[in-house]
DNA sequence: ACAGTATATCTGTTAATTCATATATACGCA
DNA sequence: TGCGTATATATGAATTAACAGATATACTGT
């Protein structure tokens, strides 16, 4: 794959609302588990666990095994080729409402007690 | 449309490397026609066309008409709304081997006698 | 009529979603 | 320790929709 496919897979990531809620909210954090974007998006695990595996394929995001939970974080790569597209998403997030209650809804997630039930 | 949805079509709109290129080249310049950008491109006529249909419709571009010449330019608010997405593809066109072609075929086309003979 | 451009249509490909199931780890308990 | 079970995550299969590309045709202005 070229640059110029490179790039255009990396636009393609970003084109799901979806995926976008969950980039921005990965920004927030070193890293997240399926379970809590499960619970903060109010989505399907399988629904979330796929576009993560979209994410992960145009090297976006990594994933880590930390027993059971799977911890997905922005990959060092992504930060470092696309740090614009990292500052448009910043600027997207304080000006879109959705993208700041999910924000909201994982904090409030963060603070009350956590049970991680997914299925 | 949603915030959210407008931002992922926007995205989506650069998920095609036709369209990146198009992009690029509307950067580079005030305005350009479609047969321009078919002659440098050397794609087909219809599929340019398309494409600036679809980056029209995400409010990327507007078309202007001239004679028989649509002029095509980036317009005013995604230049205001997308200010870090316009720095991400001049970074990229700084890099990218494909673009910078494309923006050499521009010169040169621009230098030599325009014919523009498109179909 | 002709040049520039748009669009209708067809084909092949890709992708999103859901459901059901598989895998992997942790936990409780004998 | 070993087994059954619950939890966390991934994935195969099926369905549906969207889209890129090409060709042919229609529209628009000179």
């Amino acid at each position: 794959m070229n640059a110029l496919e490179q790039h255009a897979q990396v636009f393609k990531s970003l084109s799901e609302p979806v995926r976008i809620r969950i980039i921005t909210l990965l920004l927030q954090r070193e890293s997240l588990c399926v379970c809590d974007m499960v619970t903060v998006l109010e989505l399907g695990q399988s629904l979330v666990s796929r576009h993560l595996n979209t994410l992960k394929n145009a090297g976006i995001v990594t994933a880590q095994r930390q027993g059971a939970w799977m911890h997905y974080r922005i990959t060092d790569d992504f930060r470092n080729d696309y740090p614009f597209l990292i500052q448009q998403l910043e600027k997207q997030m304080a000006e879109c409402k959705i993208l700041q209650q999910d924000l909201a809804a994982l904090q409030a997630y963060e603070t009350a007690p956590r049970t991680c039930k997914t299925n």
